[in-house]
DNA sequence: TGCTATTATGGTATCCGTAACATGATACCC
DNA sequence: GGGTATCATGTTACGGATACCATAATAGCA
């Protein structure tokens, strides 16, 4: 593969003039510049981003630190980073930590070395010790959809304390009185913020006390199965039940299915995070739904805005509203 | 940021010895590398990539040059390709070039000028000019899931012809005469192979006449939506649906739910790709699964043999197999 | 003609890490 | 003691592109 010193040769002009042609910097002269390209075009020459990055000190790639790609909600999120992303230029490496503390420690670790320009990070657990290493390193740094505890930092997420809220007081005025949570880690603050937000419909209501059917387990299918059939184990007179996102609703669609126990007509559902459209043939649950793309094409906006110096003001956290979505899931207002 | 002179100078020693410890190369003795350690820990001191990559002429990454990562199976196929980057080190660059060809264009030049160390393309067409432009750099190159014509490159794709054969059989065998299909674009190898696969099922059964009723559009939920309404329009007396992929078939359904079609008591559909299992309750379509996990793993695995020399064969071409899977979409044996 | 402004091009050093080669010190053996 | 093998560290140059400074040629103007 060709360098700019040969270009150079073949145009016999020095290696500074094929740098000016190429990035149009400097005065060219048009028949030295056309030399220059013919030249170019003869030896099939690219230039080298290493050695231009290792002079200008930028890399012009963003990393998007995620917890799985195969998740519609991140997939959806990378989207809307992606595309800010290109249209400003930069390029993404892309991440998946599986929630595991040690995997994101280890990218992390490799983004620095890459001397990425900036990180979206979807924090795997609520310690401050990544962001921390981040931020000593002066790598600019956006959490998505995540906050942590504790640590001065940029933050886009959605209101997804008031979703778990809009959505438990709708089963509220639809007359359920024993209404079940399903909940993620507690190690993540999104569990956390919308298992608050149940809880806080539940005291509205004046209810304080059935805020004591929550399950703690993973965002996923099958902990949503397994927490169901607990749930109903230990509290069978449950109406309805609040998931903390869509997997967990599907687990515990897929249990009640499996038991003969009919959604709404035996225990309503209703749940965080839609499910992407195109993937759905008769949408089913009411949901409070958030922006994913708007979460990632913020984020980016305001990453580029720091990477830019255009911002240059205290760490903010961008909070995106969520929108209640009535559906077949919860059901009908109960007669008794 | 502090450099490896920096290091050097705390601890009192030369750039290489700094070098030597941070990559275990050479004789170091313990008392110095202890001094040096302590220095890095000191100044936090992160290698820069960049300039080792200049050097080695390694950059240790790899491009995933798809056309949208919101769709579930290239999500997938995304997935396996991070699985095994990440295990031999790599990291991945994403790019959705949204079937277009000029966005394609325009990515692979800027992987070209980042020296990537490999790519895997879904080509957005059938054009030889993208493969072209790579291999005349050097850079390994193995496409996924979509073959193009007239060049040799490594292909690592799904016996997609064979799937639409056997889903177009399965209609036939339940009795289905009138059989259409609504495929995506022409210039895309998997959806020429599909359309292949059901003239094949058609011809083999004695009804080459019937394989006229076929639809191009895109793979789009959108697309299936307008050609099932076309379809039904130009072709009444249809009783079963062969979609060339599940989006497509989502949109057909769709459009049969608004006007109370029935499926499968009024028109069966069988369709090529599975829905991933997270997102969907009760599993309906009857499909020819493919497994996205595994084109994603197996390409990556050639693209790194080719990196580090392992294989130096021809190019070739790995056709991974599909699995039929019989759920309600296609309805019972018709009993006329 | 002489002087400054503009245009056009090149030399050298630098970004950061490391390969290649060189040197020096210690250990070991006959 | 002299010679070789191993250990330990350093010097120099290079990978590819470009900022900075210098130089030279032309243009413009009094």
């Amino acid at each position: 593969m060709s360098t700019i010193r040969d270009v150079a040769k073949l145009a016999g002009v020095a290696p500074i003039t094929v740098s000016r042609v190429i990035n149009d910097s400097d005065y060219v002269k048009l028949d030295t510049r056309e030399r220059v390209e013919a030249a170019i075009e003869e030896l099939g020459y690219v230039p080298n981003m290493l050695g231009q990055s290792l002079r200008s000190k930028q890399t012009m790639t963003l990393a998007v630190v995620i917890t799985d790609i195969t998740n519609p909600f991140w997939t959806t999120v990378t989207r809307g980073v992606e595309d800010v992303a290109q249209a400003h230029g930069y390029s993404i490496i892309l991440c998946n930590t599986d929630e595991a503390e040690d995997k994101q420690e280890q990218y992390l670790q490799m983004l620095l070395r890459r001397r990425i320009d900036g990180i979206l990070l979807v924090p795997a657990s609520n310690d401050a010790a990544p962001v921390e290493l981040v931020k000593k390193q002066k790598i600019p740094l956006v959490l998505m959809d995540r906050h942590v505890d504790g640590v001065d930092v940029d933050v886009v997420r959605s209101d997804t304390e008031e979703g778990a809220y809009l959505i438990t007081t709708h089963l509220l005025s639809l007359g359920h009185r024993e209404i079940a949570m399903l909940a993620g880690p507690q190690s993540v603050s999104t569990s956390v913020d919308r298992v608050n937000g149940y809880c806080r419909a539940l005291r509205d209501a004046g209810l304080p006390k059935s805020a004591e059917k929550i399950f703690l387990g993973k965002f996923t299918r099958e902990a949503g199965h397994a927490m169901a059939q607990q749930m109903l184990k230990k509290f069978s007179n449950t109406t309805a039940l609040v998931a903390a996102n869509n997997f967990i609703a599907i687990g515990a669609m897929q249990f009640f299915s499996e038991t003969n126990i009919r959604v709404p007509e035996d225990i309503a559902i209703v749940t965080v995070d839609d499910l992407p459209s195109d993937f759905t043939i008769t949408p089913f649950f009411t949901v409070a739904a958030q922006s994913a793309l708007a979460i990632g094409k913020q984020a980016t906006q305001l990453l580029l805005n720091r990477i830019s110096g255009a911002t240059d003001a205290p760490c903010q956290e961008i909070v995106l509203p969520v929108e209640m979505i009535i559906r077949t899931s919860s059901g009908e207002k109960l007669s008794s």
